[in-house]
DNA sequence: ATTAAAAGTGAGTAATCACTCGCTAATCAA
DNA sequence: TTGATTAGCGAGTGATTACTCACTTTTAAT
């Protein structure tokens, strides 16, 4: 429900709120760690403080010290996450997309944008798997999962892909399908990778997936050789 | 870990085992059907038996008279679904595909899948919103879940694929990367329509979003016309 | 060294959890 | 009508839940 240039706002705003992990006590860095394997590997729900505090090693009474809730600590270890998705969107690559975009083929930014998300959840599989949970029962996370992944990201490709279309580079479809493609096949590749990994997947390194993918998202599948 | 094939009859064999809706009683209907809404709603974990006893008019002691567990409750709920994600594969798409699969263009065959499965989404939204949530944590419903929609799937289509890449359909590329691509492009178009629901999505019907989807699956995004 | 604030503790709290059990009501074949 | 099986009930079970609070220990500035 929030316009995006507020959510980016806030979403920033809250991080300087949050504690540094430097700052923070030997012991609050251990009640996190705990929580983040228990989430992961039972859910949020099916964790009890209890389990996170001897997890932890840690009195129950500490974990509160720190976190009034329980739910503060979900959204302790989720929101650093939200601003990993976020960032290089709106720092790195706003700058170098748009000045410079003429400079780069289309498929060399979508190859370096997979490349690019493509470690960024092999970085933090964990807190992204309890990202994707917890997005389908709390309303602030999925919404802010939905803005930093979706909404904050679609003004800045739409203008990419209108002046790739523009030069001729693209095929004058609609914007709307053609963002769509590009972000279907980058979960796509991430989700086979981390999710439906299966023999014949391995055969091929991550780079030469992260070609193919391309290369049939700018050519299609089809063949038109004849 | 099942094999496919011993997967798909023990799909079909608990199905069997599987009371019909019309010999339920009319209390028995209740309580799945409030299972269905507060899993939906709040998850498995977040709701209680007492929950489901209460918004399906019962006491809670007839819950479990009828299932020996929540999590049976849970099972009862979810598998019919698989059944129905397996089924048009199993039994119509089958036949259809490879028996009559030069009659039908790749686009067409590809179409009618796509129109498939929204509606299949469509008629079990709640249904498939609980399935996937809980596969995140139970095994045995995160295997089943795959060996459905992709294992079982894969197979078949990867011989339709290398059949149209000989007649020169598609272009021959590699036949994993292929099924990802298709794979991809119908998750995207579910995902958008159910989930990322923005405001321009719907000023294309479904069946235009379809088309304009195989057509990208088809030729890709980049242009060629020069 | 003093002292105030912050970190850490663990027993204790009421509430809730999934589930049981002894019971009655309804169903139905013989 | 009988007898037996199934459906339904709801108070009661011990275990567990998120969280509190009075207390001790540690930290750090003066």
């Amino acid at each position: 429900m929030n316009k995006p240039p507020t959510f980016v706002e806030g979403l920033l705003q809250y991080v300087e709120e949050l504690k540094d992990e430097s700052e923070m006590t030997e012991k609050q860095r251990n009640i996190l760690r705990a929580s983040v394997k228990l989430f992961a590997e039972k859910g949020f729900h099916a964790s009890s403080t209890s389990e996170i505090a001897k997890e932890a090693g840690v009195a129950e009474g500490t974990i509160f010290r720190h976190y009034k809730s329980k739910k503060d600590i979900l959204l302790a270890v989720v929101a650093p996450v939200l601003v990993k998705f976020a960032a290089p969107f709106i720092l790195k690559d706003v700058r170098e997309i748009f000045k410079e975009q003429n400079n780069k083929a289309f498929s060399q930014i979508v190859t370096e944008l997979y490349r690019n998300r493509i470690d960024l959840v092999l970085a933090n599989e964990k807190h992204i798997r309890i990202l994707l949970q917890e997005a389908f029962f709390h309303d602030e996370i999925r919404e802010a999962l939905i803005a930093t992944v979706f909404t904050g990201v679609k003004e800045m490709a739409n203008k990419l892909i209108e002046a790739k279309v523009e030069v001729g580079e693209l095929r004058p479809l609609p914007t709307q399908a053609v963002f769509r493609a590009i972000l279907s096949s980058m979960i796509g590749l991430v989700l086979f990778r981390q999710v439906l990994d299966t023999d014949e997947f391995t055969q091929f390194s991550d780079d030469e997936q992260i070609a193919l993918t391309v290369d049939i998202l700018l050519n299609g599948i089809g063949n038109h050789s004849i």
